[in-house]
DNA sequence: TAAAAAAAGTTGCAATTACAACATTTTTTT
DNA sequence: AAAAAAATGTTGTAATTGCAACTTTTTTTA
């Protein structure tokens, strides 16, 4: 992502009345996607996760966002009777906003309005790799699949056969929304067979 | 969709340089994912399917393109060794060009390259939605929550209770990304525990 | 720094799903 | 309209995964 977050928050002292600012700490509920407010939000620094809560109580991470992602429920058709939060992980600073609003340029023209407009088909175009590469995890078959697809999508974006997990092992069964023990017990024969090496939250590819 | 198909193909006719058109017929491999090209693809009707053929030989359909969708690999980063292709499933017509080029508009400044360009965002906002609803679909755990969560979206987008499959069975399995005949065992659970009626490809949801 | 809470790790067993190998029906091709 | 191919439907069995119920380790909180 060559997204300047610096320069963007920089320029943010402008004070746009279209864009609202705000802070959390860990383990907050940064929005929930329930009603059509077509809002749309820029995670400025932290992580966050997106959320789903099935009628029986289970949980799957949806999306895992960083640095620069966007997210909002104007990007979803909300069909099902499930829940979804977006929920920090880490101080996170997020910016909020809707897609008209952000097009209806505020009277003041303020830099820090082009450089959100002219940033965003850059965003969404990353948001819709991101998505893909999700698809073409869930689409795996087996946990081990799953997981080696994960770990080589880790491992080539940080262009290195050792990274480190951005997930709690606990968080990563959800991600690969798959049994956590289940998954322990995969990653067990993973190492037993020769695949990886684990220290801690820290994997290396041994293929 | 509130994108005019019609107004795009008649406007067309400007023939435009950076713009290329192409018919298939069912059973034609419309475009694979491969060299970064950036390539875009407008499916201006008919419909196809986003195929990813595994090492081990089995199929997974990844996306199902209809009329307006749009595709391509500049939406990936092709990180394992699957081969993707875009297969034709009827008669189709396909517009083929690059993101650049679409915005580096041509010396003619034709009415085509303004519609193009004015809908764009609205195609990719569908799409991100359609990935969504995707990725929706592929968290489910079982076969039985597969099978209703995609009725229920079908079920949606039709306004009713009662809606044909766009897919064979077989297809449909791909799909969901589990194997055929355990698909089949659950659709007859489905229909024994009177969740559904079914009919050919005609699905009415009982609840 | 203790206590509490969360995460990691383990295991047996039950439930679900994949695989394989069919028969039957429908669709397509010649 | 016959033959071939594809899709649908079925079933037994093996493999995988989920669930439950732990222990141990690490992290967080008071």
């Amino acid at each position: 992502m060559d997204f300047n977050i610096e320069e963007f928050i920089e320029n943010f002292s402008c004070k746009c009345s279209k864009v609202q600012k705000k802070y959390f700490s860990k383990n907050e509920i940064i929005t929930s996607y329930i009603s059509k407010r077509n809002q749309l939000c820029i995670l400025v620094y932290g992580s966050a996760d997106l959320v789903r809560y099935n009628s029986n109580g289970s949980k799957t991470i949806i999306e895992h966002f960083s640095a620069s992602d966007i997210f909002g429920e104007m990007f979803y058709t909300i069909t099902t009777n499930n829940e979804f939060f977006v929920i920090s992980k880490e101080k996170c600073e997020v910016l909020f906003f809707t897609y008209d609003d952000i097009y209806t340029k505020c009277k003041n023209n303020c830099k820090f309005h082009s450089i959100l407009t002219d940033s965003l088909p850059k965003l969404i175009l990353n948001k819709m790799i991101q998505l893909n590469s999700r698809i073409e995890l869930l689409t795996r078959r087996t946990i081990r699949e799953k997981l080696l697809t994960y770990f080589e999508i880790l491992s080539n974006y940080n262009l290195n056969k050792t990274f480190l997990l951005p997930f709690s092992l606990t968080d990563l069964a959800d991600y690969l929304n798959v049994d956590r023990s289940a998954m322990m017990r995969e990653i067990k024969n993973l190492k037993e067979d020769g695949f990886i090496k684990k220290n801690k939250n820290k994997i290396t590819l041994l293929y």
